[in-house]
DNA sequence: TTCGGAGTTTGCGGCTGCGCAAAGTCCGAG
DNA sequence: CTCGGACTTTGCGCAGCCGCAAACTCCGAA
């Protein structure tokens, strides 16, 4: 249910706090704002990349399925960012699906005014370009994780990641402030529902994490953060 | 030893067939080729990111160490295509180190100069942002894969990925027409060099791969297929 | 020709992490 | 309140893959 954008929420937006206010707003004259449940799909992939993404609140999880039908989780977008720019990088169609981890409010605009923006705002296209360095850095990371450390190391790469990127200090540690089950850990680790159920039982003894169904919260993130160093 | 570019290496590469030979041959007198062995560092993981490059002739590596010293393989690179192009994402330095996997011819030119063919030349700034997107493609696929496939199949795909780029074909089967170790391919695929030499060992009995030091030969590539898919 | 280093092969033992299975817990719908 | 589905926990056994180790082969340098 499309419904206009409350301006509020685009006041000092991470990345796009050089841009002035009336250049935002020029944009956002051509655009839309739409609300999404969790769990519902933005793109999928294949689509055909006629449209860009900004996430105004909420959280995306990009996601691919192997033809077997599995899923893997190659990215968790905070609220502030860019995605879907697949066409800003010569790509015809989305090579990913987004989906929304939690209610979510995104911002969409079709791709051809990107034309537009480029002459007229160069703040806009760096911007763009960045949030794709910034991906392939994540990217590359993720490939050297997985090719070098162990499933106990990756999990705690993970969970550091998500407290980093999509964390909330509650009184004795922080928590991801989505909703996230052991199976998604599990995707985005590439292992087994099981596996990850066993390590967090395990650290839960340790007092270094604690957690319900859905919910996650790192009570000794330092300690955390030597499981995830490759101590061998 | 920089000298001066032999122009015939540059009739029709892939990517650039469509720039009028006058807007090449522009960018040339502000750039300079130079010839490497093989297994020299064109650039390293962190240098400031001040230069473009294209690769004329040869193959590139693509590679990342772990903090233990551990080599992984981000990926490889076949003469026509551009590299080192962090600038052009926004990024200051660069995310990892290229290194010759053969003679390699290599032309480069100052970032500095990006700016000016930018409003140029419409199809240069195209043509490398399609690198980027064919890039993430290969980045995402390989994340898949690991998350999901067990080694004999990363195996297999990254050998079926090395021929469908770099092949050559010869009588009875498909070459890789630049030196690979046992130990490469296991950077490439998150293994080790032992259980690398255990499967093509298995393979060569069955008639499907034949290799001698540093040189492998694909004989059925069909079977390689099969290999490569998640088959149980 | 000899030597040494780099690359490869193979064996063996062990452990990590998966597959399978079953039971327990939470939570929302009716 | 009760039911059923989604999520989680835990046990057990197995095997894929690694670690370690030793031997072998190739090739270039001296």
């Amino acid at each position: 249910m499309p419904h206009k954008l409350d301006e509020s929420l685009l006041i000092s937006l991470p990345p796009f706090s050089k841009l002035e206010r009336s250049q935002i707003r020029e944009i956002l004259d051509q655009s839309a704002a739409r609300r999404y449940e969790a769990d519902q799909s933005v793109f999928s992939e294949g689509d055909t990349a006629d449209r860009f993404f900004m996430l105004l609140d909420g959280y995306i999880r990009v996601i691919r399925l192997t033809p077997e039908g599995e899923q893997v989780i190659s990215l968790h977008i905070p609220s502030g960012q860019l995605f879907g720019i697949a066409k800003a990088i010569g790509r015809e169609s989305y090579p990913a699906t987004a989906m929304t981890a939690a209610e979510s409010i995104v911002l969409s605009w079709p791709t051809r005014l990107w034309d537009d923006f480029l002459g007229k705002y160069d703040g806009f296209a760096t911007e763009t370009y960045k949030t794709v360095g910034a991906r392939v850095g994540e990217m590359n990371n993720r490939i050297m994780e997985m090719a070098t450390l162990h499933v106990e190391q990756r999990v705690a790469n993970a969970l550091l990641r998500l407290i980093n990127q999509t964390g909330r200090k509650i009184d004795g540690g922080i928590e991801i402030d989505f909703p996230i089950t052991r199976q998604n850990i599990s995707e985005m680790t590439g292992t087994t529902l099981h596996t990850v159920s066993r390590l967090l039982s395990a650290w839960q003894k340790q007092g270094i994490v604690e957690s319900q169904r859905k919910r996650i919260m790192v009570r000794d993130a330092h300690r955390l953060v030597e499981l995830s160093q490759a101590g061998h």
